[in-house]
DNA sequence: AATGAATGAGTGTTCATTCAT
DNA sequence: TATGAATGAACACTCATTCAT
């Protein structure tokens, strides 16, 4: 009927289209993270946006849509600030770090909307379910490009570069679903830091090491 | 007004009881974790459990009482068999992995309702949302236990415990969390064997690194 | 299909249900005052009356039959106490006053149950409803019949008979109906007498005038 | 949480909030009226009214509401009503007796609604019971203000006033209560002309026995 | 005769969606 | 475009009644 990714609007005026959906899926993102879906009414999420109930079904279809949308952004949010955060950097070992830390620092900005992303995928219609999950992948493959030059580049020993990406993902991930727990033993770099320290550097080679040392020094002069 | 971690009945034979609650909650966690709390009726709970409507308020007060032994059930079964594993093994190694091994075993055999745990805690009310979070951080614990002893016994050098000990936890969760990512390509033991390799092997020490060769030569001769 | 005025029992033995209905119909008749018909379930008045639920139903068929049965002895109670009250007095003066006397007394025994006349006799089915209301008007015309004699006999001028019984029931009705601005200001013999003040003085002959007197002094010694 | 005496409302337009609760209420009150508080479903208000279920729910909080608005405007009415009706008369009897012809029109023109006060003021939610509790009183009130004008002016002797003004009351509700009794035997003026016979020339002085023969002529001339 | 677990029709209430303005 | 009043299907929950024991 519909392709899964795109959202039809009765609007036409493009601009329009773009604003007013930005204006709703803020409201609704704010709304579904903190009462979830199935809680967060169509009367909420206009009030929340300041505009009527009708006017939401000029730019979605119905509520799965207002949903669907409010993932996506999450999900191109990764999509757009991981390669963003690795501009400019060339060494494989410095882009891998990067790239968690930009990873956890998109978590940071879209915390409720993450936690989201778990408790509310499965509501959505299965084809678009399935759609949100290609974008994950795509962000997986990402981090593993990253991880995979690493060791192509012998700075990291050989290692299931497959399931270490999932560990990276989740590493991330936790900031947003245990914050509970970890928000008042840890600012966010030191979190990103201490997750190098496990997840990265038991890794490294000796050649990977002695670039990594360098890496520290260049920033440390750098703060 | 209520025990947070208490659920009362109308009917009074304790036997009927804990008989009936297990049929309920077990009709409940399967249609719970297949379409998510709100969009399960209580009616399709009854059906599934082939009983009627309203003997499920006659052993629970309320949906929300159903969704909470529903989880609570989840905890308890981390609780008991995670320590139940360690039972007879005396080496803190041994009884790390085999706390691992054991927590991804659980998660293997109540997948759904662990993923349930991350969807639905928030749909509960909050003290007993509380509740849940206790019970999560009591298995923790016995994790932590473990992996202290490793560090205090010399087998592994010195990490920072609290947040391994989260990746650990991650570490099972997903394999409920992202089985369709996984399970086509580990079966359980070598998940579990790979994560071993992953975040516990690059911490040893010389004396761990002994210690660790030895058992799986024990395990290779025992299967 | 039934004759309204019986209320059929499953169990045979006339003792047992004399005693059964009567505890049944007494905690009935407690809960119906409190709550109302509708507010009060089968359950709360088994447990009211110390019983299972299921044994409500070997002695009634149905809540209407228990409701029937509760109002049903509320008008007995008129219809016996009113004529017993009466026993033994001739003159008709007298006996108006002591009939008054008597109704106020019986409402105010049964206060609750009273207003659960005005309250839930339309709950009932249309056969019964008619029942209840027969037995009121059989209670009115035991106070016309007195009224009656007094004028006949001289003693009341000729006054609306009809409508002034009807003044004296919602007199002592109101005893119940208005009790919460009624019972800090008068003592229930008081609210009588000031009732004969306002409701059968004015209408005394010369010569009812003399009769009440006398009364009035005979009463004063006997206290 | 809200003062007793407001119902709130999701619409904001307040003419279209008194139309449609109008025509709420009116269906309800029927209804109400004819199978009382508990047999009358939201559903049934909504078909009399001609309209859908949630419509009562953006004029209405709950069931509870109707009811109150209901039983409101009962005494809305009588206390709007009594005081209009004796506008431009001076002579305290004949206020009197035009506050309590005005009391049993109301009564006649409200007749089941008042029955409808008997039945469920108990049904409301107890500060609401407390605050139609408190509209009987003002409109006793009014009768008691003309009541104590006619003994202040002589007209009337000294008598129990607050009690004879609950007669009156009683005498007025008994038109509506029992209007299965007194219906055929008396039309409406009769019935206010023979009330005031019993409850109020009775109790005339020689002063007022001239007064109201004044305004008997002066009526009959009218007519 | 007595129990109380089990039933399921029926209720109040919510909320996604529509549509007249 | 934008509004928000109106709709009604769907849900959680209750409770009179039954029936196996």
């Amino acid at each position: 009927m519909s392709t899964p990714g795109t959202v039809e609007s009765v609007v036409t005026d493009p601009k329009l289209v773009g604003e007013r959906r930005q204006q709703i899926v803020s409201a609704a993102t704010k709304l579904f993270s903190e009462q979830g879906y199935y809680s967060t009414t169509i009367q909420h999420i206009a009030r929340e946006a300041g505009i009527s109930v009708g006017l939401i079904y000029q730019y979605f279809r119905d509520k799965d849509d207002v949903l669907f949308l409010s993932l996506k952004l999450v999900l191109e949010t990764y999509e757009n600030e991981i390669p963003a955060a690795l501009e400019g950097i060339d060494h494989p070992l410095e882009r891998l770090c990067a790239a968690i830390g930009a990873y956890c620092r998109v978590v940071d900005k879209l915390r409720e909307a993450t936690v989201l992303t778990y408790r509310s995928t499965k509501s959505l219609r299965a084809d678009r379910r399935i759609f949100i999950k290609d974008g994950e992948i795509r962000t997986n493959r990402l981090l593993e490009a990253c991880l995979r030059a690493c060791i192509a580049g012998g700075h990291l020993r050989p290692v299931n570069d497959h399931l270490l990406v999932y560990q990276y993902v989740l590493f991330a991930h936790a900031w947003a679903l245990k914050q509970w727990a970890l928000r008042d033993r840890y600012s966010l770099d030191e979190y990103v830091e201490e997750g190098i320290k496990l997840l990265v550097e038991p890794f490294l080679t000796d050649k990977g090491r002695a670039a990594m040392a360098r890496f520290k020094r260049k920033q440390r002069r750098r703060d």
